[in-house]
DNA sequence: TCAAAAATTAGAATCATTCTAATTTTATAC
DNA sequence: GTATAAAATTAGAATGATTCTAATTTTTGA
């Protein structure tokens, strides 16, 4: 592992946040002013390929990484805030329904985040008001 | 709804394919041969932004575009290949596991296709074998 | 029938990502 | 430790999917 791979595992790896290339390139920058954008992507690239991190694709947004822990995620329908939960025995679920080995899955809940239910509603509440 | 944007509705609705904005485009050229690319993409997006078809967005593949009734899908790791399950209650079971409304989920299940699997084992079988 | 609105077209523009070739860094062998 | 090969990084061009703009055509409905 080079400098910069090592660099952009942690960065990915520290938050629960959910960096797209462009985010992790400003992540970056400020310890290695001197890297560029395409070693970002080259890197991300590679430990993406050897399953060292997770690619969240989400439909209307850009690619996302992520740690490669068990988990799964709510999605913000408006903004494509991601928030983590966890559905701990799905992958067995999963296995019991279909004949082909699981090999992962990825499962994103569409919901709308505090923001947004907001800037919808003009209030916050607590839970969710039922329809 | 004006004859463009009713024969892609149908053209997705009509099979239980998966098809990127280019393959629309080429199954209706046929019937339409003056349409142009930049029109299939703006009544795709219009029926995907009215809720009248679904978007699939996979890791690594272009988006793909869906009918609306309620499956879920195993998604070929190595070619894409998307097939139609069905985990009839996963809706109820998410918003019982979540705080915030459940709009909708995404749920693709990442395993090997028949014919990907036959390329790595040089075998056709039945079930997916153990490790 | 005419005016306004909406849809379509052609093609340019955008922008995320990949590619190419040159350069630098790292690892390996002598 | 130095030379050599391999790998990583860089800069910037190229690619390619998608969006945008402005002009044109079609549809609507007054």
């Amino acid at each position: 592992m080079t400098k910069y791979e090592k660099a952009i595992f942690e960065i990915i790896n520290a938050s629960h946040e959910h960096l797209t290339v462009e985010q992790v390139f400003e992540k970056i920058k400020p310890k290695y002013p001197k890297i560029v954008l395409a070693t970002v992507y080259n890197n991300i690239n590679k430990l993406y390929k050897n399953g060292q991190i997770r690619k969240l694709s989400t439909e209307g947004f850009m690619d996302r990484y992520d740690r490669m822990d068990k988990h799964d995620h709510l999605v913000c329908k408006e903004c494509g805030k991601l928030i983590d939960f966890n559905f701990d025995d799905l992958t067995e679920i999963l296995q019991k329904k279909v004949q082909n080995k699981v090999l992962y899955y990825d499962l994103q809940v569409f919901t709308l985040c505090p923001d947004c239910q907001k800037k919808k509603t003009g209030f916050i509440h607590e839970k969710t008001p039922l329809d």
